[in-house]
RNA sequence: GGGCGAUUAGCUCAGUUGGUUAGAGCGCCUGCUUUACACGCAGGAUGUCGGGGGUUCGAGUCCCUCAUCGCCCA
């Protein structure tokens, strides 16, 4: 990049974090709103008797004011352009300019200090309008021989004095609170000064547009989408970035210097091996397009235009000596050692400053692979598929990772990035180890177990930028408190019950004997279940894919506990009884047991895999079709892609059909109080095909609602005393002779009453809306009118059965 | 100041392109040690979908506005 002309090194205000004594980066400052002082100051107009009122959160600075700026076409104003005033407490003239860019005139005075050496917008309107620059700070934060009388002082101490001597000589015009944005450091938690020093930096205009096209063009997907957002607007400044960092750890800026006069004589011999590109030269006080360098402008930085270097310089007062800068280029360890030791027995020293962190860490994705060497491993994994990270690193590493890959290999690093939520405490806040609201993982394996902590974490993971997770105290087994949620001990339930389902499973496949299952010799309830997981495949594949891993995770729960443990596993418990039956029921039950391992590995991988070894020890060879070995390992085993076949719209309205009624029985069962125990007799009133239906599942419901006998008939006489349910398609009757309160089950009736009189209200209304009926899509319209009748004739069941009460 | 997100049951959250009576887990209430599971089973109660306005036959969902909270960026 240095050979590219991407790095330059600059003089420029940077960041400067006054107690580490070192740069930062835009992004490791935080702003924090704090309650200060705004300062309203009187700057005398020379040789008039008009002055300027000059308004500033930070009064020290004025010591290093050059200007003081008016808008150009500010009628108040206008006149005193290119006059000067003179700077209290130091005397110096400096001169009032015209600058519309720096200047909002309907915002206070309209009038605005400059001091190009302590503020970001002041120095850009420094090299605007060709201001001298005096920088005030010693790198610790006191001021330097340039605050005159201030010499020596702390900033904080220095800005009392200049209020307290602008005061006693009645220029301070008032003091008011203000709250203002206050930048600090995110290391140190110091106010960080605005600094003018020299410090590398990388051009980012070409890399940054190469980033933005990866991600506009869908080379790079942003997922959830609206991150790109950030990712391009921060990328679309295109800030150049200031890479050089004043801290003892980190990657150490490979570039050699010597402030001497140049003798290239020390380099000859290496201009062939190196190339002469790549040495890039510069001296301070060199006179601009010295034929010595190559690189004027690259070194100089593009802000600081050429003819200026004498003004930058001369501060600095260097304006004799010269700089020789040699960035190393990519040598074998010997080559390079060679090169140091001869630059550095002539005078060279290295530069002091390490890279910033996110440089190195640019690098990442192809470092990681052994680049810059051609490595098998890079061959092949670069570019990845997949970067999961946080939103806080979308600028600072994401997009960097994007420039530098392509700048390197040619090439981005990843294809998808997923930005995943982040953990809140209960109240909303980061979670952080000096808050004590963080939770360490390793302490939620040591509670629950790592299957738990990942189920946990993945039904969390939804799309929202952040998840609360309340955090408690808990006590582990060695005594050690720590913090936990009760999210994790809401999930720790589910591999509970996988484990024991496959318990059950694992007990009843002894005897298990693969073989082909003709479709014919399957039961409803198997085309129900393998419809249902062939539909749960379909659904958890997609999720995937499109990093809903939430929405994945309680589809796999919703399958694996309310239909396959609460239901199918209930259906096989007969079958598996009856040696007729046993060997289709043992083949399902196995080749279910199979997929679903298979679709909870990523979520539950250790319990998954322990299933699957046991599932293997007895019934090692699988499948309905052509059963055969299972690999080794669920991890090595394929993601499973059932075929649309399966999915069987009969068979699941079949079962749906005997849900419903279990239910409601059992619902009767429930509200009476009726003890579990106890036999019951239920009696079904339907005709046709539903009953028909119900006939083809009378063991299940006998079974399921534990009833002594059922009866499912068009008609029958009713018993004395029952109770009623009232279903769209059937009549429930659970004769409770002696159990029977018959004002309650009145009551009981009248309340369903009212409620299916007002849906039926409800859906009249809308019927009988002509706009309704016109505008909305014909089946909408069509589903209410069934939806209708089949309430008008609920309601008729509920009232005939009212009347039998009374009566 | 600009941008993004959140506000739905006591708590933590789902709710796809507007369309039946808004869902889940936990918690709560009732009844169960039914030989896979009490980290369980069966049943139940609980909502002015933050406030206001608008678009629409129809709004938790779309638009405007206000409020509160959080994050990112200047």
């Amino acid at each position: 990049m240095y050979d590219d002309g991407l790095i330059y090194r600059g003089y420029r205000v940077v960041n400067w974090d006054p107690k580490g004594q070192t740069t930062i980066s835009d992004d490791e400052i935080e702003y924090v709103d704090q309650v200060g002082q705004i300062w309203t100051l009187r700057y005398p107009v020379t040789g008039s008797d008009e002055s300027l009122h000059v308004a500033t959160t930070r009064p020290e600075t004025m010591l290093g004011d050059t200007a003081v700026a008016v808008h150009p076409s500010d009628d108040r104003y206008k006149h005193l352009i290119g006059k000067t005033v003179t700077l209290p407490l130091t005397g110096r003239e400096i001169p009032i300019i015209g600058d519309a860019i720096l200047v909002d005139p309907t915002f206070g005075t309209g009038c605005v200090k400059v001091t190009p050496a302590h503020d970001p917008n002041d120095y850009a309107t420094g090299l605007r309008n060709n201001l001298e620059m005096i920088n005030l700070l010693n790198p610790d934060g006191t001021y330097n021989e340039n605050a005159g009388a201030y010499v020596g002082l702390d900033r904080k101490e220095v800005r009392k004095r200049v209020v307290a001597d602008l005061e006693a000589q009645g220029l301070l015009i008032k003091v008011e609170a203000h709250t203002n944005r206050v930048g600090l450091s995110d290391r140190s938690k110091t106010p960080i000064e605005p600094y003018l020093s020299d410090q590398w930096f990388v051009r980012m205009d070409e890399l940054a547009q190469g980033a933005m096209d990866a991600v506009t063009t869908g080379q790079v997907k942003i997922n959830p989408e609206r991150y790109a957002k950030s990712y391009l607007d921060w990328l679309g400044e295109k800030r150049d970035w200031c890479i050089s960092r004043q801290l003892w750890w980190g990657h150490r800026i490979p570039v050699w210097s010597k402030t001497h006069p140049i003798d290239r004589s020390i380099l000859k011999g290496w201009e062939e091996h190196l190339g002469f590109d790549a040495l890039v030269l510069a001296g301070r006080g060199l006179a601009p397009g010295d034929s010595i360098n190559p690189y004027p402008e690259d070194v100089r930085g593009s802000a600081i235009p050429r003819e200026r270097w004498g003004a930058e310089y001369k501060q600095q007062d260097l304006e004799d000596s010269r700089i020789e800068l040699v960035c190393i280029p990519d040598l074998s360890p010997e080559s390079e050692k060679e090169l140091i030791a001869k630059l550095e027995a002539d005078g060279f020293v290295q530069d002091p400053d390490v890279l910033d962190t996110w440089f190195s860490s640019a690098l990442w994705p192809h470092s990681t692979l052994g680049w810059p060497e051609q490595t098998a491993e890079l061959a092949k994994y670069y570019p990845t598929n997949v970067l999961s990270t946080a939103r806080d690193i979308i600028t600072l590493w994401v997009a960097r990772m994007v420039m530098f890959g392509q700048f390197n290999m040619g090439d981005v690093p990843f294809k998808d990035v997923y930005i995943h939520p982040v953990i809140q405490d209960g109240n909303g806040k980061r979670m952080s180890k000096s808050a004590g609201n963080g939770i360490d993982p390793v302490d939620i394996i040591d509670l629950y177990g790592a299957d738990t902590l990942r189920f946990a974490l993945a039904s969390l993971a939804t799309e929202t930028q952040d998840i609360r997770v309340p955090v408690e105290k808990a006590k582990l087994p060695d005594g050690r408190e720590v913090n936990t949620s009760e999210r994790f001990e809401q999930a720790r339930t589910f591999p509970n019950k996988v484990w024991n389902a496959s318990r059950f499973a694992l007990m009843n496949l002894e005897g298990y004997e693969a073989a082909p299952v003709h479709p014919a010799d399957l039961t409803v309830e198997d085309r129900w279940i393998l419809s249902l997981l062939a539909k749960v495949n379909a659904s958890v594949t997609a999720d995937l894919e499109a990093f809903r891993f939430a929405e994945a995770t309680r589809t796999l729960r919703d399958f694996t506990w309310n239909d396959f443990c609460d239901w199918y596993v209930e259906f096989l418990k007969g079958r598996l009884r009856d040696p007729a039956t046993k060997p289709v029921a043992q083949r399902v039950l196995a080749a279910v047991l199979d997929g679903l391992c298979r679709l909870l590995h990523p979520i539950v991988p250790f319990l998954t895999e322990s299933i699957w070894q046991a599932l293997g020890a007895v019934a090692p060879v699988r499948g309905l079709h052509d059963p055969e070995p299972a690999p080794e390992s669920v991890c090595i085993a394929p993601w499973p892609n059932l075929s649309e076949s399966w999915i069987d719209l009969e068979a699941e309205a079949v079962v749906t059909q005997w849900q419903e009624k279990i239910t409601a029985i059992r619902n009767l069962r429930g509200e009476r109080k009726v003890n579990e125990k106890a036999k019951i007799r239920p009696i079904i009133l339907a005709e046709g095909p539903v009953a028909a239906i119900l006939l083809s599942g009378e063991s299940f419901i006998k079974s399921l609602t534990n009833s002594e006998t059922l009866t499912i008939a068009a008609h029958v006489d009713r018993p004395a005393e029952c109770a009623v349910a009232v279903l769209g398609d059937a009549e429930i009757l659970l004769p409770l002779e002696g159990l029977i309160d018959k004002k309650a089950e009145q009551a009981r009736l009248t309340k369903s009453l009212a409620d299916l009189t007002k849906q039926h209200a409800g859906t009249t209304s809308k019927l009988s809306n002509e706009g309704f009926l016109s505008r909305a899509p014909a089946d909408v319209v069509e589903n209410l009118r069934k939806k209708e009748a089949e309430l008008r004739a609920q309601i008729a069941v509920i009232e005939a059965a009212i009347k039998e009460f009374a009566g």
